[in-house]
DNA sequence: CCCTTTACATTGCGACTGTATTGCAAAAGG
DNA sequence: CCTTTTGCAATACAGTCGCAATGTAAAGGG
């Protein structure tokens, strides 16, 4: 039977199950042989797939990347075309929130690499780059649509920072159990009426 | 010689020596070994003062979080009585930023710890009780001193959330380096000159 | 039809883990 | 002086880890 198996999905597979046991137990419980349990699959065929561990967490932390990006670009896409900056900011910040069990479990990954990658700045790239591209969008639709940048009293950038880091730091108190996600969105909306506030 | 030995002063040597092996190489590479070995003890010592290692780490963990404490206060001392609502937050604030490497330490520590307790929600208490104190604290100095309040384009509480978000997710993203710390403090600043913009 | 390649499964190895156990020296209390 | 307690060291043990090596069944190419 062997030839016809495709590659790209068996790993899609594995690191389905990383994921599973990282939301569940931690990184620091993703061995070969929990990922081979949780998929469901024998541990030499994890092997098989990924070389070594570190190669397998490579490819999970690059997966966690692509959720988040497809996660923003399904909110982005529901808004039809040209919708507002304060709109179309709100709906990806919200999308990047652990605002139901789903995302919640994505975010403890998230939240999990993020530790990992600060020990190990090697791996850390995916997530970087992530971060800078959203940042240079984020600027532009404040420069846009705030009535505030005209007159000098925001500066795109620095905006673009503080609100990226509003949601970062939302997403890790909801985490945390610091506060509901209710709250975390209000939050989010008072950051955005701060920021698109009139006169 | 024994029975002269102090039990707190021990265990704060072998917590130090833990925060620098898990600030160099995360929490999973803390171990009862390695820590020992970086507190240039015997193992065995290392277990005379913490029977599991479960106890050792919610000791260091707790050693976080008054460290963080500590700073606060360190920091609203340096400002003598009475200060301004919005110089008392930004020093409050600009003091729980990784903005130097004994800060960077001390939050790569913190990050990993965030991640270790968004899975074991048992020890989570510390870290939550510090949270709410700080929220509520926050809340009032806003309250106190925003101008935005008084016409209710500012809810305090609301804004306290968003503020200590933002102070979270610029430390990690500085953690992440994403951007450097310079960046970082100036998107504080930029959030508390949105705070308490007149008018 | 053979033979190479692919897709696994199994096994084994050395290193490391947390924890329990045991041993022993030194100080303090009677 | 002697006994108990304290402080620590050393060792043993069962389990887990990543990884390498080996075996085997099946499919495709020549």
């Amino acid at each position: 039977m062997p030839r016809r198996v495709d590659h790209r999905e068996r790993r899609a597979l594995i690191a389905d199950a990383l994921m599973r046991v990282a939301a569940e137990q931690g990184l620091e419980a993703v061995s070969l042989r929990h990922v081979a349990a949780a998929a469901e699959v024998s541990a030499g065929m994890v092997q098989h797939y990924f070389r070594t561990r570190d190669e397998m967490m490579t490819f999970a932390l690059a997966v966690v990347s692509e959720r988040n990006e497809a996660r923003v670009r399904r909110a982005v896409e529901a808004l039809g075309a040209t919708p507002a900056p304060r709109a179309l900011l709100r709906a990806m910040l919200a999308a990047l929130l652990p605002l139901d069990e789903e995302r919640r479990a994505d975010g403890r990954v998230a939240l999990a690499f993020l530790a990992y990658t600060a020990v190990r700045p090697a791996v850390a790239a995916a997530l970087h780059g992530e971060t800078t591209a959203l940042l240079a969008f984020v600027a532009g639709q404040i420069a846009a649509g705030s009535p505030l940048v005209a007159d000098g009293r925001v500066d795109p950038e620095r905006a673009a920072v503080g609100l990226l880091a509003v949601m970062e730091g939302l997403g890790v108190h909801v985490l945390g159990g610091h506060y509901p996600p209710e709250t975390a969105l209000a939050a989010l909306d008072a950051q955005l009426d701060l920021l698109f506030a009139p006169g």
